[in-house]
DNA sequence: ATCATTATGTAACGATCAGTACATATAGGA
DNA sequence: TCCTATATGTACTGATCGTTACATAATGAT
């Protein structure tokens, strides 16, 4: 790919990098309690140049959901949906979020829009939106996880999909808060295997 | 009862009214972003006022929580252990959840805990072990309503009182977070009876 | 009437907040 | 070499933060 040279003064930082630094300080802290002061000494960066770069504090922190989104919250469905046998997608998909909601590389418990960003709905504008977002794609393509099973043969034709992909959507709500709280994994993994036989229950 | 006169200025303000309106501007803004002038203008008292009746900020916040786990957040589970019929006392669970998660008296949506105070653990001292104890008072409370039944004869005597219970947990979670996110209640009750014949199947 | 005790209100403390003005630095292009 | 554009660092702005000193008020007891 052909890197255009850009005039001017090269950033010295790297954005994405200082972005995932951002948004492991909003998820351990939240939106009120991240300073400015925490957030550019994670970052590694000053106030001019995250202003520069991110707009302001609340531009970043829509920018930090929208990263969790699009990343750290599509591993499990990626799991998921990678799987061929449902019961071992299922399994690979709630084994994924016990492992990220306790296991973060980035040290913070729990899910980010779960655990802290909701947190912030109706006091930050932008946030509302796209949780509602987030739940309609991720309930949408687990769903999708369950209608390609029916379509599969393997799944009988009035298996309620919808149904049971808002049930392993709050099953996962289940486990991202109480990884918060700081349950263990192992804990938490107890009960997998009964859950993905209920799931597929007729 | 004797009511015992005290000695010195008596307070001017009803301390569980006051109490009641510290949660909901915790609840709505979160500890961090409620601030002291947002407390006091809630309650209807001055600072010096607040530090003598409450201690500090964060004493007062966990006297909000302390007050949330006894009183709001067992009325669903009032219901639930009020009714005989489990079936109804599932639905009479469920729909008290769904209500107080979209139009709690306070108006603030969601569940306290799992939607606001969440966000502070591991930020505010006497967060975390409040929110484990709610959780297994909360776990323990469902399984026990199970086995109730199980006493009954009118569940097998194999049931898997505590995964139900786990499980019934885990719908609740969703229900408070989409309660946060701007779900409607209807929208919420349509898979109430297809949750709860799952609930009690075998 | 006075005292002891507890509560309230005003004003202020020391600290931190989010954000920016301005000088300087670093690049590519002419 | 000079110009234009973009980035960075220092110092600072105006505002708000959680909390308290101190004067005054309101009660019951003596």
């Amino acid at each position: 790919m052909n890197v255009t040279k850009k005039i001017g003064r090269p950033r010295a930082f790297d954005y994405n990098t200082a972005l995932l630094q951002a948004m492991a300080v909003f998820w351990e802290k939240g939106y009120d309690g991240a300073s400015m002061r925490d957030l550019t000494g994670a970052m590694g960066i000053t106030g001019p140049s995250l202003y520069a770069a991110f707009g302001d504090k609340r531009g970043l922190y829509l920018k930090t959901i929208d990263y969790y989104c699009s990343a750290d919250a599509c591993t499990p469905l990626v799991a998921l949906e990678g799987e061929e046998d449902i019961e071992k997608a299922l399994r690979a998909f709630l084994s994924e979020i016990i492992r990220s909601a306790t296991e973060h590389e980035s040290g913070a418990t729990g899910c980010f829009l779960a655990s802290s960003v909701v947190a912030s709905v109706g006091q930050v504008d932008g946030v509302a939106e796209r949780v509602e977002a987030a739940i309609a794609d991720t309930e949408h393509r687990l769903a999708a996880r369950f209608e390609r099973e029916i379509e599969k043969g393997t799944l009988d034709p009035d298996f309620p999909a919808k149904s049971r992909a808002a049930l392993l959507f709050d099953i996962r709500q289940g486990y991202m808060f109480k990884g918060r709280a700081g349950w263990s994994s192992e804990r938490m993994l107890e009960e997998v295997d009964s859950r993905v036989e209920m799931l597929l229950s007729a």
